[in-house]
DNA sequence: ACAGTAACGCGTATGCCATACGCAGTACGG
DNA sequence: CCGTACTGCGTATGGCATACGCGTTACTGT
């Protein structure tokens, strides 16, 4: 697939997206020609993310969806060129088309409030999203969507392009982030089999027999403390970080910025 | 990695950890009986190490590093129970202790911004370690290190102990993230086969041809005002994350949180 | 009407992967 | 000098993505 050296640019302004990708976007042909399809791509997304949602992003392989579905594994590759393809077309349809999450006129900080709140709560509800591997930007409609939805809360800060963008990689990779913390713990709660009361007090233990106070004064101080010993309510993580980013936006938005 | 110290063997009984994470921790005792090893965890971990550096975690199966070694791929179990502690001891080593990074009295803002720094140079130095499977909460010498100076540089805030937790937390999961974006991009380079520019500017064609503007104004807007079509200094973002991060502590610290 | 052909489902095969199990050899404690 | 704990490692199992090609289907141009 790489393009050799002296093939040059691609001069007919197409970036190759494959088929499934464009159809995501709505571009699909219907081939007609050949057998009708005795499957649809959503019907196979739909049954990866159920499958993922159930029971993680590791259960889902191609033989298991094709089983789930009653197809035999290789038929779903005349849907999906690749697995990645999959998984890209899986976190589209879990991500969906952003709510409305303020009315035009709302300040920023409201308005950027009320998105990072929704975005968190989608990975919530799809934790194994934060396991797929990466392949690219995001390109599909409904990524662009709430991409689109930051942009537009970010309006009245005035701040510049350039700056817009960087508050909404910030913003976004601060959801991401705290989602991904959520998924760990869960993934560690799975698969040891004990509640979160148990985990942390187990990592409390295990660092308070193992790292000895001399070498590590603060942790110990943190572990004496007793502030490890206890289960927050689970939003406050969330809450106190996504404070303190905007905190620093209102600075640069009124000046104050250093 | 032992020091000479070798005490701090609480003789509490009940040891929760596989034999190699205690061996990380210096805590192993010379078996003594049965033949010479023929290798050693360090030289296991190094080559794995060694390994992803090179290929990316993807190459680090256990075959390949056995192979690496001159050793078949089972011995390895001898010396760790499964490919996940590996992955932890992978971490430890590539983390290595963190440096002097501030000396004492610095103030936090100061202090802080170095620690943030010299974590993101070792997750760019080890990217791989980005795609490391999760298995726990960090429990390894050097981890634990990293995590103490962090709150060493929080000292001179004054925050309680709680929120000091909370800013480590905010400011780790930044570093990993702006990490993580890095690798991604990586990721997409090597395995397209395109510089950055290339990466960024196919994007930019692709949302272009793809997003319709009246459905993704703004969107629209940032493609059409060009800063999506250079790529900056490649600290830029991690700058500007940081330094919002920081005003919107400081704003804490100061008692000017909303 | 009918051949050509494109798209279909899917069986089979390849080459990875982690790892359970057990065997044969080794070196020290008694 | 023997039991035993430990070693390296060959083999086997069950999983995975996916390349390839076969037989079949249903539309299209003639």
């Amino acid at each position: 697939m790489a393009d050799g050296g002296g093939g040059g640019g691609q001069g007919d302004g197409g970036s190759f997206l494959p088929p499934s990708i464009e159809a995501a976007w709505g571009l699909r042909e219907r081939p007609s020609k050949g057998p009708k399809p005795g499957l649809t791509l959503d019907r196979i997304v739909d049954a990866a993310v159920a499958l993922a949602s159930a029971e993680g992003l590791g259960a889902v392989s191609m033989g298991r969806v094709a089983k789930e579905l009653g197809a035999s594994t290789m038929s779903l590759y005349r849907y999906v060129s690749a697995k990645s393809e999959l998984y890209v077309l899986m976190q589209e349809a879990a991500t969906g088309a952003p709510p409305e999450l303020f009315p035009p006129g709302t300040g920023w900080r409201e308005a950027v409030e009320a998105w990072a709140w929704a975005l968190r709560e989608v990975y919530h509800r799809n934790l194994w999203m934060l396991r797929v591997p990466v392949s690219g930007p995001p390109a599909t409609p409904n990524l662009v969507a709430w991409w689109e939805k930051a942009l537009v809360a970010l309006e009245p800060t005035g701040l510049d392009a350039g700056a817009k963008i960087s508050v909404t990689m910030l913003l976004g990779g601060f959801v991401r982030n705290d989602a991904l913390v959520m998924a760990d713990l869960d993934t560690v709660i799975a698969s040891g089999g004990a509640d979160p009361e148990e985990v942390l007090a187990r990592y409390g233990r295990t660092l308070r027999r193992l790292a000895d106070p001399e070498r590590y004064p603060e942790v110990a101080r943190m572990l004496d403390s007793g502030v490890m010993d206890s289960v927050d309510e689970p939003t406050a993580e969330f809450r106190f970080g996504l404070a303190r980013i905007l905190d620093g936006v209102a600075a640069l938005v009124e000046g104050r910025a250093v």
